[in-house]
DNA sequence: TTGAAAGCGCTAACAA
DNA sequence: TTGTTAGCGCTTTCAA
């Protein structure tokens, strides 16, 4: 293994100090440094193919140009494009990215933190943050630079962007509501995490808005956001309120799990029970009926977390606002339908 | 930001020399030692919530405990399970990933194959490998230690661990035949790839084995494992040889694309012609008609080659297999059915 | 405009 | 059994 090319050699090479050499490869400290030396020093660094040593200069300069990204799951096809739109900013930036998969685990949360810490990582972005994580906050506090995605502390002073909860919760809802619907059920998610506790609560404050009795309005809790729990909630749902029309589910695989549930009962989605998630993941435009959702700009989520995150790393972070959210837009699909004409409604 | 604690700051607090600290603090270096002076030092560090500084380890030691992980598109859904595979060996192992995506562009792969080793990566596992890059085979040459994944690369003595490609076309090749299909066409992927070219040479031999004249057996050949590719190399299919019952495609994407080929012609899979795929990716069992497939172990294949990968690092080399080819597995679904008894054939 | 020297935090000869 | 010393490759004062 033929050994890499230092600064030293190339000081011997080109007859000058280590340190002129350290300059004259930095546009911004060859300034004082005479044309004729840069150009000599850039020829040889060129001709011995050099490559700065970026272990040395985060040992010296204590950054490594290395940032965490911390998420649940990367088999979870949603993060995969937040990803990407990180990628996409902080490549360019000079920055690689490590990621973990917390499972959403407080424990591994908590180690895999320390582990980003330990290897120095410049800054994190997070977007499998618990509501409450104390590791994570205390992370901040002690100067770490932290931006947390999609998902957001409680009264936090970590910068956060997430998408408009709220906004998308009501889109679905007013749709059911405009289709007729007036039994719709709450398919919740885990309101340890933000997503789970915002979307929730928009339910029932539209519940509320339109003098909907929550009492007609049931909200069954799934522990994770998967097919399993979407499946097991939709069944509890069908057989505590067999009324029900349509379930709101908070996000696509809840959603899609309530679709079996209901297939399994030998109900069919849309025409006895009308179901719409939240998300817009990959590839459900191919899955039937065709779920009705909500679109999120994951892209777009990651690159505005980087370029927050970029921010607070140069010390800009009066720049960045605690709160940023992200535009959400209902996709019609063919899960919806009016109610049947049997049952407690006609 | 309170500033890290250092074996110096150990080394003060307990009374010894930070060498003395360094031995302490790990089992393999501590056993000439006092237990008195090691449990003293343990204390020290645990009081003080040490936590060594890696780059200082990785400067000195020339090790970061770092691998790269070059992948094609992380938003392609069977590369995460790959992921997670890595993942679940390397970690335990003290290993972090730096995940790059290289879109399968050759001067993308150059570039983030010097920044890994810029950043010193111990090793590299290569998924996105096209079948003959210099650069990488120049890294390995240098001492690097790699090996690639899913794909090979060319006359190399570089250890690959992909699938069972021949057996996999085998599969479906012989279930169509099964089925009664004369007329199977190949949707065919770019054979700058490894796969795109074993998948195409196993149709061919399959072809052959079979007595399938291949004026009879045309191949397309698309320029990307995605479904417009898919799509586009599908409608020649159709144009070109109309007679065609059955389309083998090389991987489900292309299938995918396929089937919405037919679909606009006013054709469907499977009553006029049966489409098979290769990979079985993540939610496919969910989209209809439910594509027919082979079933690789994209887990496995994660796991495999990154205990290979330690091997190497760990100058084992000698006791990782230059070629390893994980098993394979037919997935029966709904794609495939009769030719429809209209045509040449009958 | 360039050189000298120090030091980031750690490990590893070598001494004692 | 522990301490001393050097040095990984780089940047950054401070001098000249």
């Amino acid at each position: 293994m033929a050994k890499r090319t230092t600064l030293k050699d190339i000081a011997k090479a080109s007859g000058v100090h280590v340190s002129t050499v350290s300059r004259a490869l930095d546009p911004q400290r060859s300034l004082p440094l005479t044309a004729e030396v840069v150009d000599k020093v850039r020829a040889a660094a060129k001709e011995m193919d050099y490559h700065p040593n970026r272990v040395a200069y985060s040992l010296r300069t204590n950054r490594t140009m290395t940032i965490g990204v911390m998420i649940p799951d990367i088999t979870n096809m949603i993060f995969p494009p937040i990803v990407r739109g990180i990628e996409r900013v902080m490549e360019p930036a000079g920055y690689a990215s490590i990621i973990v998969n917390t499972d959403s685990q407080r424990g591994r949360e908590t180690a895999l933190l320390q582990t980003l810490q330990d290897r120095g990582v410049d800054g994190i972005i997070h977007t499998a943050a618990l509501r409450n994580e104390p590791s994570i906050v205390r992370a901040a506090q002690s100067g770490l630079s932290v931006v947390t995605l999609n998902r957001k502390l409680d009264d936090t002073d970590v910068p956060y962007v997430i998408n408009d909860e709220v906004g998308g919760i009501r889109l679905v809802f007013d749709l059911l509501r405009n289709y007729g619907h007036q039994r719709i059920a709450h398919l919740a998610g885990p309101s340890d995490l933000s997503t789970g506790l915002l979307r929730r609560n928009a339910f029932s404050a539209a519940c509320a808005d339109t003098g909907i009795d929550p009492l007609n309005a049931p909200i069954v809790e799934a522990t994770r956001f998967d097919e399993d729990e979407g499946r097991r909630c939709a069944i509890e749902i069908l057989d505590k309120s067999p009324e029900t029309t349509a379930i709101l589910a908070a996000n696509d695989r809840l959603a899609l799990g309530a679709i079996m549930a209901l297939r399994e009962r030998g109900l069919s989605c849309p025409r006895d029970v009308s179901v719409t998630g939240f998300n817009d993941m990959p590839f459900l435009d191919m899955i039937p009926p065709g779920l009705t959702t909500i679109r999120i700009r994951q892209n777009t989520a990651g690159e505005v977390a980087a370029r927050h995150l970029l921010a607070i790393m140069q010390r800009k972070a009066a720049e960045v606002p605690l709160e940023t959210i992200l535009p959400v837009s209902l996709v019609e699909r063919a899960s919806v339908a009016p109610p049947r004409a049997t049952g407690p409604s006609c």
